[in-house]
RNA sequence: GCCCCUGUGGCGGAAUUGGUAGACGCGCCUGACUCAAAAUCAGGUACCGCAAGGUGUGCUGGUUCGAGUCCGGCCAGGGGCACCA
């Protein structure tokens, strides 16, 4: 089968789809005003990154997006469906190393080639509020920003130990490292120290956390991965007092006295058997000083890798710094102290006393230095007298033993006794331990070593440090004139760029040469769609807090965090310094998920693309050949469509044979929006026939003759179709609402069906009523198949003899009184099982029924002639005779 | 290792949230139309069985008049986090 369509009845989806994208372009019926009094609904789909052509997985989020905007437009709401380009990143700037193309020219190219794509798509977008984020007149309000988020305390710059991507050669926040490697280079990460611009996120590391549970229509598993990713974790502060006598004498300065640790195992305070810092803790590094072998060591962890790999591999070492803690509940108590390559300086302390019993890590420690261990919690059910601990941690519940005014305790109790005395107890006028909180997140380096990003509007001057560009100054524009020859940044080696006076002192002065992480440019575009013409400011306040947040938003679950957490942040931090009103940018989420696709392999086992491939055979006897030369391909797993193995369906291809609305159906049939979904060759002709069907149907509905007026009565056939037409009217609706778009288009193929069957019974000349009836039910199913193939809605609704457009016409109204049946249909069960049916009038009452039910030929054979011990009878559901 | 999700015909998936399991689509089978093919139309299609009937939602136990749905224990697949004290 082909998707030819010139014959003549067919529905020719390329001319109407081009004819009906320039009409509703021609009346801008999907441009939206910002002084529209209807009530707002706010739907946006994640922007995508301009890389020169759309894929099916863009094809799959905008559709959903159209899906809802276009149905709420019909619900009478004002609707924001705006779009733009995530244009800023790398690929731009390695086109310009492999095709000595300038990345704006690149960039700018692709969004053209991209828009004409996505306009062949029929997207009800309000291209009016198009936004780059490449764009002066975009990212001058984020320089701004990052001038007021500095300003408000939000921004701090630190020589930090940062993940450093070898092959993009720049810096990547922790979020950006996905198993030890670059998320977008896929390369291992190493460590580097470098002055970075970060963003204070993690000040709001508890309100993010918290606020999780306000977004309840958000799915459950992202608020729960964001909640992992904040970690927090409630323990306490405590302060050892180090033995003088063992702290080396030759310190310079005063010697440390005293060592602080995080711990959220206050209560196994008595089963301790060691100290232990991180390796680049500054206490390490001043013993180092003193001690060559300690020094050596040090720089041993340090080479040790970062991967995973190395990770999970590497075991635990530590070094013995001659050191002795003094135990806080015993001052005769000595504990050794060791550097370990084990404790992260990066988190709480970069210390920490080892409880070996019931810590994996710190038994393993000790397990390797002999220090032994002391369980201090016995699991219940345990004789504390047998109970030893070998190579397993214990860390369930139980009770304290060994533990002198601990034992007997639960670990609750024993936490909240250690604490309270700790607190009341001080060592020079300080207590020794206060509680505290602690988080996985940490803040969020935003500096990249690139030149096609945002520039960080900071000037360095030698007299006056770090100074601002002064607001009147944006934008720091990008200059053009850069060369990519060699790697490193193009913005440093520029040869005037970062040439400029100091603002404070007039003096010579350099700019920042980084640029902004591209997730910055994301994090507050849906807040500049809702004023881009405002050339003054970011955000005009007052349209923006009425347009957000976001009613629904739409994207990858590859998102979860990065892209989702930021925009959290830093709809807080725009909060701050005035620019919105509100916490939260996206009051409901929704991830869809990914297009996947067949995979092909020739002879050789190269990948083949679909497009080089005819199937041939159905089910089970399907095989595939090249097409050009008959090789025999191997068919192989199903897996998301990537460009390595070849897997891809281009939009294009599929929109020039079948049209718009065939790709649009299909990618919302069958599979349920948030799971993958098969693309298959079967499954679009599957589409592309029911679209043509539509059409047929439609057209048998036009040439039925019926009254203007409704007539006062309908007769049974008529009320039939009017039954399944408002049935159907009530579920489609109501699965729109809540994005089921596989059950709506499930839905639309019943009506489709029952519409059909009855026009197939109806007389050459049918009753009034009944016309009127199937006039009505053709109506309501273009209707209810607009949002989803918009154009061949139009056609049909023109055939239909209305001169308006459908995309403005409003939702059809449900008449309840048809959703209603007045006599029922009620399975029967004995013990369980169905055994029969009983029709019965929908108001009829249990005796009623009961005697229905008995007087059945199968239950009276299921009885036996005895009687029943129980009729259970569940009103409008079901009748269960107990036997 | 920790946390989470999923498991239903040949396939994608429905199931009013404890009430007729398999809606709808794909695929397949039969028939009509056709010289033929495509398209279209009509009918069938969970499994076993000629039938009566029986079995059936990963496995296993339980709660219930009634379990795909709730509870316990396994198994399998997928995802997130991971030397976070």
């Amino acid at each position: 089968m082909t998707a030819d369509s010139s014959k003549n009845e067919r529905y020719n989806a390329r001319a109407a789809e081009t004819k009906w994208q320039k009409a509703w372009d021609e009346r801008g019926i999907y441009a939206t005003k910002n002084d529209d009094p209807r009530p707002k609904y706010y739907v946006l789909e994640m922007f995508p990154y301009p890389s020169g052509r759309i894929h099916m997985g863009h094809v799959r989020n905008y559709t959903m997006g159209d899906v809802v905007a276009r149905f709420k437009r019909a619900m009478g709401n004002a609707v924001l469906h705006p779009m733009g380009w995530d244009a800023f990143g790398m690929p731009a700037e390695n086109a310009a190393i492999d095709r000595k193309v300038h990345p704006k020219e690149w960039t700018y190219a692709n969004i053209a080639a991209m828009k004409k794509q996505l306009q062949s798509m029929g997207l009800s977008l309000d291209w009016a509020r198009e936004v780059a984020t490449c764009d002066p007149s975009y990212y001058k309000h984020q320089q701004k920003m990052f001038l007021d988020f500095t300003a408000a305390g939000l921004v701090k710059r630190e020589y930090r130990k940062v993940n450093w991507d070898p092959v993009d050669n720049t810096v990547l926040a922790n979020e950006q490292v996905i198993d030890g490697r670059g998320w977008r280079s896929g390369a291992l990460v190493e460590q580097r120290d470098l002055y970075q611009w970060v963003f204070k996120i993690s000040d709001y590391a508890e309100e993010l956390l918290e606020a999780l549970d306000t977004l309840d229509r958000w799915p459950e598993k992202v608020r729960l991965m964001q909640k992992n990713w904040i970690g927090r974790s409630e323990g306490a502060l405590v302060r050892f007092m180090l033995d003088a006598a063992t702290v080396p004498q030759n310190l310079e300065g005063q010697a440390e006295t005293e060592l602080e640790i995080f711990t959220t195992r206050p209560d196994t305070l008595f089963g301790a058997k060691f100290m232990a810092i991180a390796p680049d803790h500054p206490l390490a590094t001043a013993a180092a000083a003193r001690d060559p072998k300690l020094a050596a060591f040090i720089e041993e962890c340090k080479h040790l890798g970062t991967s995973q790999e190395a990770i999970d591999t590497a075991e635990k070492m530590g070094f013995d710094t001659g050191i002795r803690a003094i135990h806080p509940f015993d001052s005769s108590w000595k504990l050794p102290f060791y550097v370990a390559n084990f404790i992260l300086m990066d988190y709480g302390t970069g210390a920490i006393f080892g409880c070996p019993a019931h810590d994996q890590r710190d038994l393993d420690f000790v397990n390797k230095y002999g220090l032994g261990n002391t369980p201090v919690v016995c699991p219940p059910n345990q004789d504390p007298k047998t109970f030893v601990i070998t190579d397993t941690a214990y860390d369930g519940d139980g009770r304290m033993i060994n533990s002198r005014f601990l034992d007997g305790m639960t670990i609750a109790e024993a936490k909240e006794e250690v604490v309270g005395r700790l607190e009341k107890a001080t060592l020079g006028n300080r207590p020794v331990a206060q509680r505290q909180v602690n988080y996985r997140l940490r803040d969020w380096g935003i500096s990249r070593q690139r030149y096609w990003g945002c520039p960080i509007p900071i000037i360095h001057c030698d007299k006056c440090g770090v100074v601002p560009v002064p607001a009147s100054d944006l934008p720091v524009k990008l200059p053009d004139d850069v060369t990519f020859d060699r790697p490193g940044n193009p913005l440093d080696r520029h040869p005037t760029w970062k040439n400029v006076k100091c603002p404070a002192c007039d003096g010579p002065a350099r700019r920042e040469t980084d640029t902004m992480d591209t997730f910055v440019d994301s994090s507050w575009y849906f807040a500049r769609f809702t004023d881009p013409w405002n050339e003054t400011a970011p955000t005009t306040p007052k349209i923006a807090n009425e347009w957000m947040p976001v009613d629904q938003y739409i994207g990858g679950i590859e998102h979860a965090i990065l892209h989702l957490l930021y925009s959290r942040f830093f709809t807080r931090a725009m909060k701050k310094t005035g620019h919105i009103g509100m916490d939260e940018p996206f009051a409901g989420l929704f991830t869809q998920g990914m297009v996947v696709h067949e995979t092909y392999r020739d002879k050789a086992g190269n990948w083949v693309e679909p497009a080089n491939v005819t199937i041939e055979g159905m089910g089970e006897s399907r095989s595939a050949k090249l097409t050009a030369t008959g090789e025999p391909i191997e068919i192989g797993s199903i897996e998301k469509m990537s460009k390595s193995k070849k897997n891809t369906v281009d939009p294009d291809d599929i929109i020039e044979a079948y049209g718009a609305d065939t790709a649009r159906w299909f990618m919302l049939s069958d599979s349920p929006p948030e799971r993958d979904v098969i693309w298959s060759e079967e499954g679009v002709q599957a589409s592309w026939r029911f679209l043509q069907r539509l059409w047929r149907l439609i057209g048998e509905v036009a040439g039925v003759t019926a009254p203007a007026d409704r007539p006062a009565s309908f007769g049974a056939q008529a009320l039939t179709v009017r039954k399944a037409a408002h049935r159907a009217l009530a579920n489609v609706s109501d699965d729109i609402a809540k994005l089921r778009f596989n059950r709506c288009v499930a839905h639309i193929y019943e009506f489709a069906n029952a519409l059909s069957d009855a026009i197939g019974s109806a007389e050459t000349a049918p009753s009034p009523d009944f016309a009127w009836a199937l006039r009505e039910a053709g109506d309501i199913l273009v209707r209810l198949f607009h949002p989803m193939m918009p154009h061949l809605a139009e056609e049909c609704w023109a055939a239909l003899g209305h001169g308006t457009m459908v995309a403005t016409e409003a939702w059809p109204q449900i008449e309840p009184e048809l959703l209603i049946e007045t006599t029922i249909t009620l399975p029967v069960q004995v013990n369980g099982k169905k055994r029969g049916e009983v029709t019965v009038a929908r108001d009829a009452g249990e005796t009623e029924i009961k005697a229905a039910v008995l007087a059945l030929d199968e239950v009276k054979k299921a009885l036996d002639g005895k009687s029943p011990k129980k009729v259970i009878v569940v009103p409008q559901r079901i009748v269960n005779v107990v036997a």
